[in-house]
DNA sequence: GAATATATTAGCTAAATAGTTAAAATATAA
DNA sequence: TTATATTTTAACTATTTAGCTAATATATTC
């Protein structure tokens, strides 16, 4: 194999195997051997490629966050109504969490710990994602088809409600295993659209 | 002092520091010796009095989750309406994030985990507290005042929003410094509880 | 107030773990 | 094919940290 290409894809492995152990552990929690081992590389070539463990860490954040704020924007027609866009940006959201599956997890310990490793480019995204509710529930009041509602509650209602739907899953597997009604993440998904609507809609 | 008072106000003591110190910093990431410091005892005491880390986490969690269920069902009024008993049972959910300010950092890292620490007698008070909105929006359908929805769905929207408004607020903090626009903690509550009545109600 | 029980501590030990280094393997260039 | 550059590794080190032990301080009982 040539040299690049097999620069590439050890930060690859290097990157994924951490990304799932953070999440999986937490940062305390990741054994920086650990990610070496799922890597499939010596961990040496962790601190030769990338750098210490924090360093590792505020890269998988940077990975993970870095082009979501341009996803979340992805696809939302231009001439739409307010609802059609609303729409959009909650599929959007729950698209992004569905490609990034070790982002519930991440995020909330992130949030956990007072968001103590995201830095200002981090910030910045956060601030960029909420400009998207800000402008669509503010042209739906203007239109007088949605209620006056602050879009960071909205945005968190949302947010908070699919992460914890993600990160619970497991746990609501092992209770719905005996008594029947699990939920899937399709009916989840299409659940938190229909009721965020029902709220924000001045006639329903 | 009484030695069953001292001993007493010592577990309090490494108590509070634990959960403190988890809620902070993760499981992995909490440090006995730090929590030793905290609370101003020698760390042999936690061995003494408790037993090992391990065991300290999960007497957090268990003070943490052991009440919550009963506080849950706490004032929610039998005769009254479902919309009532609805925002009543909002209220108390607040109300003991409230109380327990360690509780949203301690269950998102939990969750994060897979509930890897949640054994039978935390599953069991989570069902429990799950009976309640169950049958809230039970009866609110019967009656026709609220629209079928999904119990399990309706309290992951609340909780996760709680936990999630809780956990962000030195993240919102710095981001609205600069910015006006700053949200309370009483403003968040009674906008979760103003929206979801919105998308539950049959007619608003 | 002496004897006994309980609470508390200083200081140690063994294991785990982040990070390093010097040498070996592999690819590229001449 | 040989020399050079790059990638990868095995093995080591220093530090951190959970957990323990034997001795000391404090309270209770007689």
């Amino acid at each position: 194999m040539a040299l690049k290409e097999k620069r590439d894809e050890s930060v690859q492995q290097i990157m994924n195997a951490a990304t799932e152990v953070f999440s999986e552990m937490g940062y305390s929690g990741a054994r920086v051997d650990e990610i070496a081992r799922r890597a499939g590389i010596n961990k040496a070539m962790i601190y030769y490629r990338i750098g210490d463990k924090h360093k590792l860490y505020t890269e998988v954040l940077h990975n993970l966050f870095g082009d979501i704020a341009a996803q979340i924007k992805k696809n939302i027609p231009e001439n739409a109504d307010p609802e059609e866009k609303l729409r959009q940006y909650i599929k959007n959201l729950a698209g992004t969490i569905a490609e990034h599956p070790h982002l519930p997890g991440i995020m909330m310990r992130e949030l956990a710990s007072g968001g103590r490793n995201v830095n200002e480019a981090i910030t910045k995204d956060f601030v960029t994602i909420l400009t998207i509710p800000g402008e669509i529930l503010g042209e739906g009041k203007k239109r007088n088809v949605f209620i006056d509602a602050n879009p960071m509650i909205v945005h968190l209602i949302i947010v908070g409600f699919m992460m914890v739907f993600r990160a619970t899953s497991t746990i609501r597997d092992q209770y719905f295993a005996s008594t029947p009604g699990g939920i899937s993440v399709t009916q989840g998904m299409e659940e938190i659209e229909r009721l965020i609507l029902r709220a924000l809609r001045v006639n329903n």
